[in-house]
DNA sequence: GCCAACTACCTTGCACTGCAAGGATGCATG
DNA sequence: CATGCATCCTTGCAGTGCAAGGTAGTTGGC
């Protein structure tokens, strides 16, 4: 077992869950996830990020994947959540909202 | 410089702005600081990540320290704030506002 | 036809972080 | 003095994030 503890894993995978949350709106294909995510500067992630982080989530099995023609380009290799991707997601979800919690007491400054 | 961006810090960096919001309550030397942050599990950290924070934050001269005698034992290295611990602190706090306010939105679950 | 530009895929190598494990030292009590 | 406790700290490993760079298919001007 790698690391049991959940909340350890979150410290260092925001990214991760944000793309297994966006992932759970819908399919998408790696440079879409990517630019989902730039949306948000503070979730901002370049491709050298992402791209390792899809290999390691398909490893898991968390996503699969799916070979679609595009409209004028290379085909596009699509992602999805699995089973086990969306319940590693509500569990992240959850460990997110507990650390979410614990900074927003020790840092005492309370935002809306 | 290493890192010039505070966001990417951040997303490894939680620990590092949870000490800093201890410190800037009390003065606190390194087992009081691992006991504050053991209050809340999704923070809890061992001496052995905290011992080699607060050496970078030492060198980075963001805390400054103080030895003391305790009541019974040996003596104790309290950490404090410096003036640029504090400006890091609010440069913390305000990109973890940030960070904060995307994952909500992205994860789509919002609480209070 | 053919070359440039664009889109899309992916890998390699480095620096930093978090952590488990283990040492070193001073004080108190049997 | 020997045991236990409180306190300090270091070493070595695994995993993450990222910049940089590399491959291949499609389109469009010439």
């Amino acid at each position: 077992m790698p690391t049991s503890d959940r909340a350890v894993q979150l410290r260092k995978g925001v990214i991760e869950l944000a793309i297994l949350a966006v992932l759970d709106r819908e399919e998408c294909y790696a440079i879409e996830i990517i630019d989902r995510l730039g949306a948000y500067p503070a979730l901002a992630a370049t491709p050298g990020t992402v791209y390792p982080l899809l290999a390691r989530l398909t490893k898991a099995d968390l996503v699969g994947t799916r070979w679609a023609e595009s409209p004028g380009g290379p085909p596009r290799k699509y992602y999805r959540l699995t089973a086990a991707g969306r319940t590693s997601l509500a569990d992240g979800a959850t460990a997110w909202g507990e650390l979410r919690g614990a900074m927003t007491e020790i840092l005492g400054t309370d935002a809306p």
